[in-house]
DNA sequence: GCCTTGAAATGAACGTCATTTAATAAAAAA
DNA sequence: TTTTTTATTAAATGACGTTCATTTCAAGGC
């Protein structure tokens, strides 16, 4: 016992939370615990405790990586496009991917319940404020609207595509789920986006042909 | 021991049940177990397994109850309605404000991983069929389009209202939360809605003025 | 070389959980 | 009355998160 300094202290918890992903990815949130992340790194269950608070702060931690890992998800779909439509279909698309293929760590990331006294609540809404300013620009680039207005489209759009995915996944045999949220996400995109150019909505369409826009880096 | 008789197989289930939904109503999903319900009741936890198989089946018995309070809420909610948009628009608010109301129940619902082995499962399935018609009835009032893409529409409406209600649950105090929400609510089905009467939707919109709809009994 | 120190790591302990089981009380049937 | 059936319990099992007193070991001073 002590074989001290084998690991630093980064090091463990670098090492639990690639275990504790990958037993969350395999068997599911359910089948995390202390015990089996510990031993899965070679320590003991005390030993966690000396670089997590607790389990729950471990979670927190791996939700803010897999929010990283959907950001650049979702940067990288936009590579693929050009126009704002074809863009925020991207994104739908993207998404739905991710939690796809990812459903485990995806269900962990809106299921925990808003704890009101975590600090880490901060870094999170920021990780999530990143995520909608991806669509943010999309809308901008589609129409002249104020701000107000652009915060308000983006949310509802990226509601929507997050309802497709947490009512689709896991119901059906795994690829037929993915093609029917894709339809209906689809579906939805785009029928919303008409709805843009009519009389409900207070600004102008800009023509967005050739319109090419700089992503954040 | 062995009070026989004091209260039927079927009292006990039922008390049960409501000991848990209130532990759940109050306290939240994380707070249920067991031995609480068992000592709310006045019996001991082993009682309860006579009667349920095991906690996950009572769970599912909870929700099949909060879905079958959730359809009458929104049966409800379109007894003050005419027009089909209304209706429609009626729908989302009421499902958001049973959200607002029954936060912890609500999200028992969807937050339950799928169990395959379960034929609670059917029961399920046939409950949330019925929701989905309600929103069928009000676009097959709204538009001549074949029963399939009503299918698409009437789910990506209802996944466009799911994602609201989760995405803004629980974030901020209480009645902020659910303005927020109804205002995405009311924007996404608006746009929604308008982009049905373009080029995008393959039916003809009917004159929804007057038009008067009857609801399943 | 030996001793002290303090951090690293342990393993046992605590209280709680879901679930199972043998034992038991009482009602119903014989 | 005796037997069978059914309802109910208490105790046991094994797993859980978390804590903590204890142990082990690398490093620094002598």
């Amino acid at each position: 016992m002590g074989r001290r300094g084998e690991h630093s202290k980064l090091e463990i918890e670098c090492m639990a939370l690639e275990a504790a992903e990958a037993i969350i990815e395999n068997e599911g949130y359910d089948a995390l615990s202390a015990r089996k992340v510990a031993s899965a790194i070679g320590y003991t269950v005390g030993s966690l405790y000396f670089v997590f608070r607790n389990l729950d702060e471990l979670v927190q931690r791996i939700n803010g990586r897999t929010l990283d890992q959907l950001y650049a998800s979702l940067i990288e779909a936009l590579s693929d496009c050009r126009l704002p439509q074809q863009c925020i279909y991207a994104l739908g698309s993207a998404y739905l991917g991710f939690s796809a293929r990812h459903p485990h760590r995806w269900r962990m990331i809106y299921e925990q319940q808003p704890r009101k006294d975590n600090l880490t609540l901060e870094i999170y809404k920021e990780k999530l404020d990143r995520l909608y300013e991806l669509m943010e620009i999309q809308l901008k680039a589609l129409a002249d609207v104020p701000e107000e207005e652009i915060i308000v489209s983006s949310r509802a759009l990226w509601c929507g595509i997050q309802g497709i995915a947490s009512m689709t996944m896991g119901r059906n045999p795994d690829s037929e789920d993915e093609r029917w949220a894709l339809k209906l996400s689809r579906h939805l995109i785009g029928h919303y986006l008409s709805g843009l150019g009519t009389t409900e909505f207070s600004g102008v369409v800009k023509q967005p042909i050739g319109h090419v826009i700089d992503y954040p880096k």
